[in-house]
DNA sequence: TTCATAGTTCGATCTTAATCGAACCATCGC
DNA sequence: GCGATGGTTCGATTAAGATCGAACTATGAA
């Protein structure tokens, strides 16, 4: 009678509210305490140290202590990639809400998923490469071309510390307000570091919005043109 | 606080195993009466009445009175493909889990994922239409090139149907087995009844498994090489 | 009409788990 | 050493909701 594995499991732990605003602030990819966690699920200290037990143990927090503080982030970009999922469901099906505050517009444009960009800034450069022929459908999954490769390296992507991880370079991550697929994986995380190098695009503290410097989006839209 | 949508709402619904089940059941795409839902949940008729009307309730099950049935489905594909994620992540951090079973198998070879194909096979498709230049990355998201529609009306796809629907013709899925994502929307599928009326394929009862005959497996590597 | 089956509604029961305060442990700064 | 802060554990409380049987409605069959 049973097959799948227990996707009732993990859908009630993201099922919780506090557990979700834990991991919805999560989403931002920055580590954060317990204490900052707990403020930010409105619930007290001894409630969310239950709930962070919780979740690590199930699979979807990683936790590192560091002196007296525990620093809290998610397990992986697929626990990212979930949620991101689920939040374009649950967006979708209340089409009643309002729609596009001020905020959500910054949102949709451009924002952190856990460790790589989202938004219709980052759908759009994922359309660029691969009508570039940046990527490869390789048995492995998506993988870069030689030529990829190259122009990665020539925008300042440094390979050495990708190459030794054992996390895929590339892979596909389904977008919250498109309902496309973006870039994730190592060399997105890359691109997204790459960008704030650059300066063309700074973090809003706080949240998961990212805002482009007006020289940052004329430089990004010519790194990265539409067919 | 608060900006986005109610995660919590739509994965607290997911997260009862009761419903789990029920959800479960309706990626195979057919549509169940509550009886049988209630039978494949392991609960009573008056329970699973409950859950049922939650879940519509929700946004995530259609429902369709005819006689005195009551057939459900799931409301969208978008839905089915929340599900396949979740149970790709769920599986993932199950990894104690026995690994291969006879019917996981199968299962990751090729199944149905609400109304497309899903596993290996799915994904290998989806690789070979796109190094054939099948796909077109337009502002509305995934499209077809003028030379990719050729194909597929070649193929035998009928577009009559599909361009007169308002459902997205193109539409990428996260696929539950493979880490990558393969083809939805109204192609994904037209062109997984084409296989069942090409006889390539067939589908177990009462199971998402999809087996491809012989003579099956033969033509579509053929009609779907790898670059 | 009468009976059977599909489905919902209702009320009652019962289990689960979220929550908090308080006590407790660990680490840092002094 | 001593206090202060971050975090977990424990016990008790409480609220939510999953479950069932039984009554009720509606459709179809005889």
């Amino acid at each position: 009678m049973k097959n799948g594995p227990d996707i009732a499991e993990v859908a009630a732990l993201i099922g919780d509210p506090a557990r979700a605003n834990i991991l919805a602030a999560l989403m931002s990819g920055k580590a954060l305490t317990a204490s900052e966690l707990a403020a930010e699920a409105g619930v007290t200290r001894a409630t969310a140290s239950s709930h962070l037990s919780k979740l690590q143990n199930g699979g979807l927090l990683a936790a590192r202590s560091q002196g007296r503080h525990r620093y809290f982030t998610l397990a992986n970009a697929e626990v990212g990639n979930v949620l991101e999922t689920l939040m374009g469901l649950a967006a979708r099906q209340g089409q009643l809400r309002t729609r596009t505050g001020p905020k959500d517009v910054a949102m949709r444009q451009a924002r952190v998923c856990y460790d790589h960009l989202a938004g219709d800034l980052s759908v759009r450069m994922f359309d660029s490469l691969t009508s570039a022929g940046v990527f490869a459908h390789g048995p492995k999954g998506l993988g870069l071309t030689d030529a990829g490769r190259a122009r990665m390296v020539e925008f300042g992507i440094d390979f050495t510390p990708l190459d030794s991880a054992r996390r895929p370079l590339c892979r596909s991550c389904q977008d919250w307000s498109e309902r496309r697929s973006h870039l994730a994986g190592g060399l997105g995380a890359a691109l997204l570091s790459r960008f704030y190098d650059l300066n063309w695009a700074r973090r809003v503290p706080d949240s998961r919005v990212v805002t482009f410097t007006p020289k940052g989006v004329r430089a990004f839209n010519e790194a990265f043109p539409l067919a």
